[in-house]
RNA sequence: GCGCCCGUAGCUCAAUUGGAUAGAGCAACGGCCUUCUAAGCCGUAGGUUACAGGUUCAAUUCCUGUCGGGCGCACCA
C-alpha cells in the first residue's frame, strides 16, 4: 500500500535521477559511479519538505565543488512538475525542495480511506516470524523486568504484523529441571512449617511468601495428607501442583496486561520427545561436537563464540544450554524463517552461545535476532524501591498494573530504546498531568473525541464530510499548524517501517507524543466546529484522521485510546 | 582481567542508520481559561554530545585508546 509521500519520495528520486544523467549527457559532469540518491526531511523550517545531499556526495567522484554540481542539478530540474513549488540549494550543497500544500493535503483522504489500516505495510520479502518472549521461570509470580520484555515483545509483533509479516508470540516454560525441583521442595517446606513444624529452607530454596500461600492453599484444601510418608513420595505432587498454580498465575498476569501467546511451549515435551539428543546427533553428524575431559562440547568458537560450550556434562546430563540448541531447531522446524528471542541484559552473555549454536545447525545467524533489554529500575517519587528476588522482596508486574494501569505500564515500558535502562516511577505514571506523557497522548485523543461530540450535536454528519471531501475543500487548511500536522501524519507510514526495521517499538511513543503536541497546540489556537460551514469541514477532516494515526498508533502499543478522560 | 551495553541540557531521554543551527518532556522562571475537555497552550533559560586521537566533503553516529556506570563471564538453570 504505497501511500502518496511515498510515491512522491520516489518521483522525486527519479527526477534528480535524470537530471544526473542530462548533465552527464550534455558533458558537464563526467563521473561514471552515480550514488545511491537519498531524500531526507529537513529537521528546520525552512529548509523544504525534502532534501538531498547527492551534491555532496557527487563531490569527490566529479571533482567539482557541490555547490556547483547542485546549480546544474537545479537548472535541469527546475519547472519539470507542478507539484514542486520551489527549489533552493543551502549550505554546503544541500538541494531543498520545497511542495506545493496540495501534495501534503492529499495524505488526508488517504488517512480516511484506509482507516485502521493507515500505516500497515507490505514487505519486500514477507517473513514467517517466532518473537518468543518474557519466558521467565514459572518459579514465581512475574516481576517488574518481566513486565519491560512483555511490553515490548507485544508491540513488536504488532510492528511486525502491520508491516505484512506473519508472527507468532510464545512463551517458553522452563517446567522441568533443578529450579523447579527446588520449587516443589519449597512448598513442601513451607506445607510442614504450617503444622508446626520448624523447617530450614536449603540453599537455593525459594523464599518468597507466595510459596507460604501456595502451601496454605494445599493445607486448606487436602488437609494434613502428605505429612504422613516419606518426603520423596510427595515431591512430585507437589512441585506439580506448585508449577501449575504458578504457571496459571502467570498466564492470568499476561492476559490481564493484555498479551495473547499463541503458544504456551513447555520445555518438557524437548524432553519427552527426545528432542535434546535429536538435536545433538544432528551436530555430531555434522562434526560439531567435541569430547573434552569428560564432557561433550559444541565448538561455538567456529562462530565467534568465546570459548567453546558444554553440552553433555561428564556425568552425563545435559546441559540447559542443549535444550535451548533443541528449542531453537524446534522453532526452525515448525517452519519459522526468523526468530527473535527477547532477553534481560542479564542473559545478555548467551547471545554468542546461541547464535554459535543456531550457525552450527546449519541456519545463518540473521535468522535469529536477541532483542536485549536493560533493567528497570523502579522509582517512587524519585527514590528507588530496593528488590530482591532471593529474599522474595521484589514487585509483581501485578502490583504495578493494580498501582497505575496496564496503559500506563506498557507506555512506560515502551517509552525507552530497549538498549537504555529505564526508570520508572510509580507516582509519575499514576499523575494526570502533563507531566505524564501517556495521559498528554490519551488526553489528545479524548480531545478529538469531544469535538467530533459537539459537531455531530451542532448538526454535524462527520462521515458525510469526508465522504463528500475534495481537494477544494482541503486547500482551506492554510494555517501553518494545520500544515504541520499533516506533514507529521504522512510520515507514520515510514515511521512505522523503521520501528519494524530497527525493531525499535520506542520511536512509536516518541512520535506520539509529538503528534499529540501538535495537536494540543492546533487545539488551543484555533476552534474547528465554527460557523464558517466550508472551513469547519476542511477542518473536521483534518482532526479525524489526527484521531485515527493517535488510535493506530495507541493500538501498536497495546495502549487504549480513550473517548472521554 | 576479558566480553556486551550505556555515557547527550539540572533530571529522564530523542536524534530519520554518516548530514544543515544536536531536539523533546520534566524541573525553574514569566504569561494564557466568557469559546469544541486548562489532564491544555505560549514564551524564557539551559550544550566543548564523558575525554583524547583517527577515518570522511561531513561524526552524537564509524574505528582505536582512556575514564566512569550497568550487566555477564560454570561440566548452574
Amino acid at each position: 500500500m504505497e501511500n502518496q509521500v511515498n510515491f512522491g519520495k520516489s518521483a522525486l528520486i527519479n527526477l534528480i535521477a535524470k537530471a544526473l544523467a542530462a548533465c552527464r549527457a550534455d558533458g558537464l559532469l563526467t563521473g561514471t559511479i552515480t550514488p545511491k540518491i537519498l531524500l531526507e526531511s529537513p529537521k528546520h523550517e525552512g529548509q523544504g519538505d525534502f532534501a538531498t545531499t547527492i551534491s555532496l556526495m557527487l563531490a569527490k567522484i566529479e571533482k567539482k565543488a557541490p555547490r556547483a554540481i547542485a546549480e546544474m542539478l537545479v537548472t535541469q530540474l527546475e519547472g519539470q512538475v507542478d507539484w514542486i513549488e520551489k527549489i533552493e540549494i543551502a549550505g554546503p550543497g544541500y538541494i531543498n525542495f520545497f511542495l506545493s500544500a496540495d501534495y501534503w493535503l492529499k495524505i488526508l483522504p488517504i488517512i480516511h480511506q484506509e482507516g485502521t489500516a493507515f500505516g500497515r505495510s507490505k514487505p519486500s520479502k514477507k517473513e514467517k516470524i517466532l518473537i518468543e518472549f518474557v519466558s521467565a521461570n514459572p518459579t514465581g509470580p512475574l516481576h517488574v523486568a518481566s513486565g519491560r520484555a512483555a511490553a515490548l515483545g507485544d508491540a513488536l509483533a504488532n510492528l511486525l504484523k502491520a508491516t505484512g509479516h506473519s508472527v507468532d508470540r510464545e512463551y517458553y516454560l522452563n517446567d522441568i529441571g533443578v529450579q523447579v525441583s527446588f520449587l516443589g521442595r519449597s512448598t513442601y517446606l513451607r506445607y510442614r512449617e504450617l503444622f508446626g513444624e520448624a523447617v530450614i529452607l536449603p540453599e537455593g530454596s525459594y523464599q518468597g511468601d507466595y510459596i507460604i500461600d501456595i502451601a496454605k492453599a494445599l493445607k486448606t484444601r487436602d488437609g494434613d495428607i502428605y505429612l504422613k510418608g516419606p518426603e520423596s513420595e510427595h515431591l512430585p505432587f507437589f512441585t506439580q501442583y506448585s508449577l501449575q498454580t504458578i504457571i496459571a498465575w502467570i498466564k492470568t498476569d499476561m492476559q490481564d496486561f493484555g498479551i495473547d501467546f499463541d503458544q504456551w511451549f513447555s520445555e518438557k515435551t524437548l524432553d519427552d520427545h527426545n528432542e535434546v539428543e535429536a538435536a545433538l546427533k544432528i551436530l555430531d553428524d555434522k562434526k560439531m561436537l567435541l569430547e573434552k575431559e569428560g564432557a561433550r562440547w559444541l565448538v561455538s568458537t567456529s562462530f565467534g563464540d568465546d570459548k567453546d560450550r558444554v553440552v553433555v556434562r561428564s556425568n552425563g546430563q545435559t546441559t540447559y544450554f542443549a535444550s535451548d540448541i533443541a528449542y531453537h531447531l524446534n522453532k526452525f522446524d515448525r517452519g519459522y524463517d526468523r526468530l527473535i528471542d527477547i532477553w534481560g541484559a542479564d542473559h545478555h552473555g548467551y547471545v554468542g552461545r546461541i547464535k554459535a549454536a543456531v550457525q552450527a545447525l546449519g541456519y545463518e545467524a540473521k535468522q535469529v535476532n536477541i532483542l536485549i533489554h536493560q533493567l528497570v529500575n523502579l522509582l517512587r517519587d524519585g527514590k528507588p524501591i530496593k528488590m530482591s528476588k532471593r529474599a522474595g522482596t521484589f514487585v509483581r508486574l501485578s502490583e504495578i498494573m493494580d498501582e497505575v494501569g496496564v496503559d500506563a505500564t506498557r507506555f512506560f515500558f515502551l517509552m525507552r530504546r530497549s538498549d537504555s535502562s529505564l526508570d520508572f516511577d510509580l507516582e509519575l505514571a499514576k499523575k494526570a498531568t502533563n507531566e505524564n506523557p501517556v495521559f498528554y497522548v490519551q488526553y489528545a485523543h479524548a480531545r478529538l473525541c469531544s469535538i467530533m461530540r459537539v459537531a455531530k450535536e451542532k448538526g454535524w454528519h462527520i462521515d458525510e464530510v469526508i465522504q463528500n471531501t475534495n481537494l477544494d475543500t482541503l486547500r482551506l487548511l492554510t494555517l501553518p499548524s494545520e500544515l504541520s500536522l499533516v506533514r507529521e501524519l504522512s510520515q507514520y507510514p515510514a515511521l512505522i517501517k523503521a520501528a519494524a526495521e530497527t525493531m525499535e517499538p520506542h520511536r512509536i511513543p516518541f512520535y506520539l507524543q509529538t503528534l499529540a503536541g501538535l495537536l494540543h497546540s492546533y487545539y488551543f489556537a484555533c476552534r474547528v466546529v465554527t460557523d464558517d460551514k466550508a472551513l469547519t469541514a476542511a477542518r473536521l477532516v483534518l482532526v479525524t484522521a489526527v484521531r485515527i494515526v493517535l488510535q493506530n498508533g495507541l493500538k501498536l502499543l497495546g495502549i487504549s485510546a480513550p473517548e472521554k478522560m
